[in-house]
DNA sequence: CTGTTAGCGCATTCAG
DNA sequence: CTGAATGCGCTAACAG
């Protein structure tokens, strides 16, 4: 009823009419226009102050086609993994003077794949997919109509597309090697999702390193996990059943070695000295558990900034092609993991 | 150079075109106006899916000011708790079909916190501040011009906004009652950041727990934390080092908690039966550290949707108020508290 | 250096 | 029921 809307935003015509001055003017000033008079600007910023003036984004992205914002798909919160790429980004926009609208990809299954691409155009500049389940679904309808995005911790379907990743291969290779210099011969692994080339990648590596040493790779030690705390405990419970049990197990993330960890105090053995165990991620819970767990360092922070640097760039260039950065892993030593005091020899 | 921008959204007086009608009807269709005949509605629907028309949100909430995206202020990102909340939000603007627009506070720290509301505003419809610092400095200029905002953990300054926080009293009152029916009756307690109304409520309930059992509320059993993890580890190494040390701390929140634990194993104490634990949260990763932890719940998800839900609320009527909910905390028993087994009699 | 003008894509009057 | 016209707040291209 009443013009409730009594805060009633300022524009850019009532800072110039104050000013004394046209509209133009201020918007030059507004974008930091060199062909303004010092004295004329200093009056206009003023005002600008007094009057509390803020741009209104959507006017000026209507024209510009330019939002400053940058869309995030993420598969879930919550998890410690998100939050540090996600606080990479963060930083990294702001640097940039960019904002950045959340968007969950559960939230986004329910329709087509594609809806999404169209949601999100205009609204956005570009697009950040973290470790998103069937990237194609998202990729090819994004690339079609060749919106920039960058994919985070996810292979690209071979095609050119931008892409950090981590090296997870080597990673899972010097973890699994440093078990078998401790003297472990028999490591059992608990694999993540295989969907995810990640988890992939972390099997090959420890596959690998197993061939390297002459070791034989008993599929009985590779239990099928999905990244998911419960897949640790119950791998590691069936590890353990085993006629022949592995001496050390080696976890494809974090969470599931903590429900390994549980699984193995379980049954009343110690860890290390019974069991030595690694995980995957170094999240900031693995230095807390107990004992301090041995993991593999994913640099997650740096993969958001990197992944945001990359967008920048497209954004400023598009016809800049930054292809797929690998960011190193890193063997943290901690204490779940000790030599292998039964072995023979 | 070459009209790049090939995919060159579609408007809707492309569409109006194509379906051979004005794009005052598409505009109608569009808003699911009644005045429009059913077959024409059909035709300028059936173009609309051909054509894969998608609105431009800016061009429309620059008309009607309303964007139906909400912004979020959070203190930071990676730790669990806020992922928990941001969990609950994001699933409750999902079933409003609204937008998550995600602002840190340390990002706007920089600048004067009233500039955060004026960058917002017209951006967002509403605003759900998280665990602000200093509440008041946005508060009172959201209020002023009168832009809808839900607090979350945090009490207003008494005025009449618009809040959901946690029986926090309550919980660590509860909490302190267990451990003085396990028999004890010196309990260490570590501080939250006293800033923050939920650290006051928590060391407020701690105390009259203490005092309703007549206990004597001794200062050096307080220590000050921050929330931090160290701050759990100095001050179990504090109170421990006290000539008549505690048999239990309860630790305003997880994180200290842990810190605590570490702490008194490092001591070459035994969790429970030297020193029993308690922390406040229940997040994730408390059940998975050794031993799992007796904690206070916090319903920090729901927490989320009920803001979330207020704010959806207040932004069909305005005039509605919501006022403030607490909602409650539950005392969650683990295996870091066990009896007292030094009490006397 | 500064004022003027024409749209950006859409919602909304106002006439038919 | 539908088409035409007006402007939201701003930027960019043009004239001064």
């Amino acid at each position: 009823m009443k013009p409730k809307r009594a805060s009633s935003r300022i524009t850019i015509v009532d800072v110039a009419k104050k000013a004394g001055t046209s509209l133009g003017t201020v918007s030059r000033v507004i974008n930091n226009d060199v062909h303004v008079a010092d004295d004329t600007r200093q009056r206009v910023l003023l005002v600008m102050n007094e009057l509390g003036y803020v741009a209104n984004r959507q006017a000026r992205s209507l024209k510009g086609s330019k939002t400053n914002v940058v869309g995030v798909l993420v598969p879930d919160l919550g998890t410690g993994y998100i939050g540090e790429i996600m606080r990479g980004i963060d930083a990294e926009l702001a640097l940039n003077q960019m904002d950045l609208m959340l968007f969950t990809t559960h939230r986004a299954a329910s329709k087509e794949a594609s809806y999404v691409a169209n949601l999100v155009e205009g609204v956005v500049d570009g697009l950040l997919l973290v470790l998103p389940r069937n990237p194609a679904d998202y990729t090819s309808s994004l690339a079609e109509r060749n919106f920039p995005f960058v994919l985070i911790d996810h292979q690209g379907g071979g095609k050119t597309e931008h892409a950090v990743g981590a090296t997870n291969w080597q990673g899972a290779y010097k973890a699994t090697e440093y078990l078998i210099n401790l003297g472990h011969r028999r490591i059992g692994f608990i694999t993540g999702s295989m969907d995810l080339s990640c988890a992939v990648d972390r099997l090959e590596g420890y596959r690998s390193a197993l061939r390297t040493h002459h070791l034989p790779e008993s599929p009985e030690l590779i239990y099928d996990g999905a990244f998911f705390q419960p897949d640790g405990y119950n791998g590691a419970s069936t590890l353990l059943d085993l006629p022949n049990p592995p001496t050390a197990i080696f976890a494809s993330n974090d969470v599931m070695a903590m429900g390994a960890m549980d699984a193995i105090r379980n049954r009343g053995l110690h860890i290390p000295s019974d069991v030595s165990i690694i995980g995957f991620d170094n999240i900031p819970q693995s230095a807390l558990v107990y004992p301090p767990m041995t993991t593999v360092m994913q640099p997650l922070e740096q993969m958001g900034r990197v992944a945001t640097q990359m967008l920048c760039t497209i954004l400023k260039d598009p016809d800049k092609t930054v292809g797929r950065i690998e960011l190193p892993t890193e063997l943290i030593v901690r204490q779940s993991t000790s030599p292998n005091k039964n072995r023979v020899g």
